[in-house]
DNA sequence: TACACGTGCAACCTTTTGGTTGCATAATTC
DNA sequence: GAATTATGCAACCAAAAGGTTGCACGTGTA
């Protein structure tokens, strides 16, 4: 069962938790104080997370240390790419026509 | 069981009919064609993505036209952006570190 | 050395997911 | 009007997801 990042960040409490730690690597049972869940789910979570190469850890002594892996995160502004061209595509379309419209009424001031 | 945008397309299936029909809207027959699935599972997939507002259809005669809703997109885009900031500072940060260490080179050189 | 702490893993359970087949319904065509 | 076509929906099923509890194991500390 090879999970991918869009699988990843289905989950709602995963994208809690990466949210969580994007700005400041944190251990298990800290970020497990943040949720409802027992800290063996949360635990899931991160096997998850470290399986898809979200996020990354790091030892020390007893505590591990979870960071996040900012460029897997990347990955989905790469898939979103296709779209945004579309989306600004739609906009620039729009632009001109307005554009148009625009001129039109001026014509029609002229007259 | 109300589901959103990212579970929408944790799904290849769902996500690859995204990409199907951003370009043209098309029928479920039509789109079902570019699967291996059945007919149905492919109209259980529209269901899922219509419910989320990802797509929309426009009723032709029998047949039924699925369309890309493109600005529900941006929401992931909106999603993403607090990790672009992110990454960006760091590559700037690398930047900065990078025309230290030429202006140190540069100094050596000097000597 | 004995004990507490931080963590991961296994077993188990319930709900959700993604698929299938069969059928109902509405629009088109003969 | 009868047959065909396009589609959605319900029932069913296997697998996966997400949670729980209990336990094992390494690391610090008294």
């Amino acid at each position: 069962m090879k999970r991918d990042i869009f699988q990843a960040i289905a989950d709602p409490t995963r994208r809690a938790i990466i949210a969580l730690i994007a700005l400041q690597a944190m251990t298990p049972n800290a970020i497990a104080e943040h949720f409802d869940t027992s800290r063996q789910a949360v635990s899931k979570h991160l096997r998850i997370l470290t399986e898809c190469d979200v996020i990354r850890q790091e030892q020390k002594g007893r505590e591990i240390y979870y960071q996040l892996e900012i460029d897997k995160m990347k990955e989905i502004d790469e898939w979103l790419e296709q779209y945004r061209i579309i989306w600004e595509t739609r906009y620039e379309q729009l632009d001109t026509l307005l554009a148009e419209l625009k001129q039109q009424e001026n014509n029609e001031r002229k007259k």
